[in-house]
RNA sequence: GUCCCUAUCGUCUAGAGGCCUAGGACAUCGCCCUUUCACGGCGGUAACACGAGUUCGAAUCUCGUUGGGGACGCCA
């Protein structure tokens, strides 16, 4: 049979890097086996779903070159056949109708807990042999609940985390209806992964403890229990559950903040897996290597910093044609344009080996296309009044000089023997004056950058 | 509270009983390179949570303790 995984994501926010890791393992399991993979909207919370949602969602996985073979499929637009499926468990006795009011649940839950017990429905309106239900009140509709077995395990070897037993006595029979008739999650997940023939479940691991409810739905059904594999979350840098005051959680936040696809794609497929001591790899390496038993079994701490490394990576080797748009879309976004002069591609072939994130090599190319005002300290630290002269006659000779590196570096070193000087006596002025910091690559490489003019424009100023 | 999962450097991890005086990566520290800052190169600090077993031998197997995470909704 062959591999069919899914993605099953519920539209109430932005597609976050968890869900993005948990989306990433399934489509490269379903990849790397030549299966299917297949994206479905859980959107039967009408309160929080929301179209926007799906789009963002739809735009992360884009955005992370992950697609789906079949889908979106859309809850909300399979209720008929939940209904039936419903309809005939409630039929078949496997099902039932229970009017407990969401007051006396409360009420039961905190007795329970009041208890040091484990808080959970009492089955007073399950059916049994023999035993008297309570009348049926008029003005309350009633839930339909699952009749769970009440002794045995529910029990599966998951693939990550190894054999999980639950014991039948441990759950109770949960509501799969609710008073308006809408299926709950645990039963529309049962049928969707019935319906569209899963082959594995791979999943967060916050679902493990819905796990052995939807094997017993399923048993009930008489499916054929799909594999479960369970991956551990991701925490945040404090160890803590990841939330938005650990910074960016949302996939397409990072695409805002500079960060490439593939650098986040490497940085979540080595997060809580591995492929011995390899670091560095492709989309299609790590489809390559995929497997599930080298996921590890327990959460991972989010690390910043090493994001930061992968990007800065990713950045130094990608084309410098590539990243023009992106660092075009980084400066328009500070309602910069970028002129002719100096074209982008040339700042970013400079720039690209000294930045971590595009918002960085956009900081750096910033300078160049707008009027820049050194700070005074800066000037006076550097326009020392005994380099003033040189300076002055340096200007001056920048006026014929051919208008290439080399000539510039050689002018530069002419100058400096002649008075005496070491290189940065020069070089840091002119960093100053030119791009108003102390920290850039070679002067030539920067004069270069830049057209004569301009750079008599901008020196101009302090000679 | 109850149930489930989990435990190697600060962090991500390698490790499937002897290959481990525990390897790699990020971070950190030092040195080199250097026209400043980066990049790069070289080197250092740094971990098997604890306690009992099993075994000739345990980071690796078993049990317990402790720590961490998750779940306990008419949310998904």
């Amino acid at each position: 049979m062959s591999i069919r995984t899914r993605f099953a994501p519920s539209p109430t926010g932005y597609l976050h890097i968890g869900g993005a890791r948990t989306a990433l393992f399934s489509w490269a399991y379903a990849r790397k086996l030549g299966g299917t993979f297949i994206l479905r909207i859980e959107d039967t919370d009408l309160e929080r779903s929301s179209q926007e949602s799906v789009d963002a969602i739809l735009q992360g996985m884009s955005w992370m070159n992950m697609d789906y073979d079949e889908g979106p499929f859309y809850q909300m637009q399979r209720m008929e056949r939940y209904k039936e499926v419903l309809a005939q468990m409630i039929e078949e006795g496997k099902a039932y109708y229970c009017y407990t009011t969401p007051e006396e649940l409360d009420a039961m839950r905190e007795t329970q807990r009041a208890n040091g017990e484990k808080p959970r429905y009492d089955g007073r309106w399950r059916p049994e042999q023999g035993k008297v239900l309570p009348d049926v009140p008029e003005d309350v509709r009633p839930v339909v609940r699952f009749r769970n077995p009440k002794s045995g395990v529910a029990a599966w070897d998951d693939m990550v985390k190894g054999r999980i037993v639950f014991e039948n006595s441990e759950l109770d029979d949960l509501i799969i209806a609710r008073t308006d008739g809408t299926p709950t999650y645990n039963f529309c997940v049962v049928v969707d992964d019935l319906d569209m023939g899963i082959t594995q479940v791979i999943r967060g691991d916050d679902h493990v403890n819905n796990t052995p409810r939807q094997i017993n739905i399923l048993k009930a059904l008489g499916a054929t229990i799909p594999q479960y594999a369970h991956v551990p979350m991701i925490l945040g840098s404090d160890g803590e559950r990841l939330s938005k005051r650990h910074g960016a959680v949302s996939v397409m936040q990072y695409a805002e903040d500079g960060f490439l696809p593939e650098a986040l794609i490497n940085y979540l497929a080595r997060l809580g897996w591995s492929h011995g001591d390899e670091e560095i790899f492709s989309m299609q390496q790590f489809v390559e290597w995929f497997d599930l038993e080298h996921i590890s079994k327990s959460a991972a701490q989010f690390n910043p910093e090493k994001l930061r490394w992968l990007n800065q990576h990713y950045i130094k080797q990608a084309d410098n044609a590539r990243l023009v748009p992106l660092v075009e879309t980084q400066l328009a976004a500070r309602g910069l344009v970028v002129s002719d002069t100096p074209r982008l591609e040339e700042v970013i072939a400079l720039y690209k080996g000294r930045v971590a994130t595009l918002v960085e090599l956009a900081d750096e190319a910033e300078v160049f296309y707008v009027e820049v005002h050194p700070a005074q300290e800066l000037l006076d630290a550097h326009l020392l009044p005994e380099v003033l002269p040189v300076l002055r006659e340096l200007a001056e000779r920048f006026a014929d000089v051919a208008w290439e590196a080399p000539a510039l570096a050689v002018l530069i070193k002419e100058i400096l023997i002649k008075h005496g000087l070491k290189m940065p006596k020069l070089a840091m002025p002119l960093r100053v004056m030119l791009v108003g910091q102390t920290h850039t690559p070679s002067v030539d490489a920067v004069l270069t950058l830049f057209s004569r003019e301009a750079v008599l424009s901008r020196i101009g100023k302090y000679l």
